[in-house]
DNA sequence: CGGCCGCTTGACCTACCTCAACTTATGTGG
DNA sequence: CCACATAAGTTGAGGTAGGTCAAGCGGCCG
């Protein structure tokens, strides 16, 4: 895996007059931390919130950069990956509309976050939340919450990788996958990321993941319309597989 | 792996005269969020402050239970632990001095915490925690600080267990005691935890944990004195190891 | 003393990794 | 719009780390 290119913090920053009108269609308000108080206090979180966009496979920012800002995801799809000192990486997340971007070790990011399709974002600068969290504490519960909530997913990837074998782990992801992006309903979903990608993420290799999706569809657990479509034929099946 | 026995929140409360001069005595003062307010507000956090002690493989709360209390280890080592509908299990973390214990996910524990060793804890009710937090934000910080700690412990666990092999695992854990016991000089560690449990937290078999061990022995990284007492005799070795 | 539990060691087996060839998408310049 | 280059994905063959099963060892407690 080569270092990530050095093309970081490249965002085309829309005008401030469209601020409001985009944050109140934003497709996450309700769902972020952000989206809850805004309803109470929307002027002054849009005083404190620039939007931005960034394209594909840029780097939002990259691990150990001084934490300036913190953002939400508002549409589009991100990873978050971490670097050993070795050079190996291992992607840790994958994140989608309303989620919570920006975690501080020590003041600098704790993580690498690229864009894998094109995004937008809310941003805050750090300093200027900090207040505004002082001020209203029910801001900071939110947050707290989104962290928490973090903690409890990346628990679960634990989980995954200390016992799953292959077949359970590809089987969780896609039904993780399709929680998140279409309620729980739907019956297709959209990987924007690679199989290098997902393969990372679950703890094994780009071949075996994809040996493990043919071998899904064979068995039509899962229908492949191109390598980033795949339809959910037998949705309790996979519930079954990704049990273990 | 049987069920965990049902002796939940077998608590030894102490007799309330005792709670201050136990709390100053407090190893883990300064180190945890309690800590640092305690400090400040001593007599208020001591107010809603129940010491309590648990033994041996004793269970404190399990995952599901409603989240009642929040607690802060003051001295043992516990281990958290959190299960799957299949009934499969495995331990997500250690917990020692100073450690937060008790996060809540829709109101209810998010894991099991059992003891390993005896261990006292410093037991908070949730609602009057919640109210302190309310009264000084500089509390709610210190339990945001500590949640972000653990989910960069998470994250790390997440990098480990998706692409260490087995060595790595044992020497990645092993320098993580070291660190966390006794500052970073210390030459010797203790393993309150059995092979199984450090296995089942590596995500590998007590067989391979097993075989780890005796040929880092043998390859003179460590020493052993009986299966609970670890001398590291090669620090920088078991660096190299661990970074694969 | 005897039973139990935690730990170690050995022999075998398999899921997954590695290496390699090939096919299919994606994108770029003429 | 096609030709070519490059990246992504699939498939096969073979090797290995670590899982599984099974037996033996040592300390601890009744």
């Amino acid at each position: 895996m080569k270092p990530v290119a050095p093309q970081c913090n490249i965002l085309s920053v829309l005008p401030t007059e469209s601020k409001r009108a985009l944050c109140e269609r934003c497709e996450v308000n309700g769902l972020s931390f952000c989206g809850a108080f805004g309803k109470a206090h929307s002027d002054r979180l849009q005083e404190i919130t620039t939007q931005a966009r960034l394209g594909a496979k840029q780097t939002l920012f990259m691990e150990g950069d001084p934490a300036e800002y913190i953002f939400t995801l508002a549409a589009g799809m991100m990873e978050i990956s971490r670097h050993k000192p070795s050079g190996r990486r291992q992607i840790i997340g994958f994140l989608g509309a309303a989620d919570f971007l920006g975690l501080a070790h020590a003041g600098c990011y704790a993580y690498t976050a690229t864009a894998i399709s094109d995004v937008a974002l809310c941003r805050f600068r750090r300093r200027s939340f900090e207040a505004l969290m002082n001020e209203f504490p029910e801001l900071e519960h939110g947050l707290f919450k989104a962290v928490s909530n973090e903690l409890v997913e990346s628990q679960n990837q634990s989980l995954m990788l200390g016992q799953k074998k292959a077949e359970e782990r590809v089987a969780s992801f896609l039904l993780w996958q399709l929680r998140k992006s279409g309620g729980d309903h739907a019956e297709s979903i959209d990987l924007p990321m690679t199989r290098g990608q997902i393969a990372d993420y679950l703890g094994i290799t780009i071949e075996t993941a994809s040996r493990t999706f043919t071998a899904l569809k064979e068995r039509e657990f899962i229908g492949l319309t191109g390598s980033h479509k795949v339809n959910i034929c037998n949705r309790d099946g996979l519930e079954m597989l990704a049990e273990g």
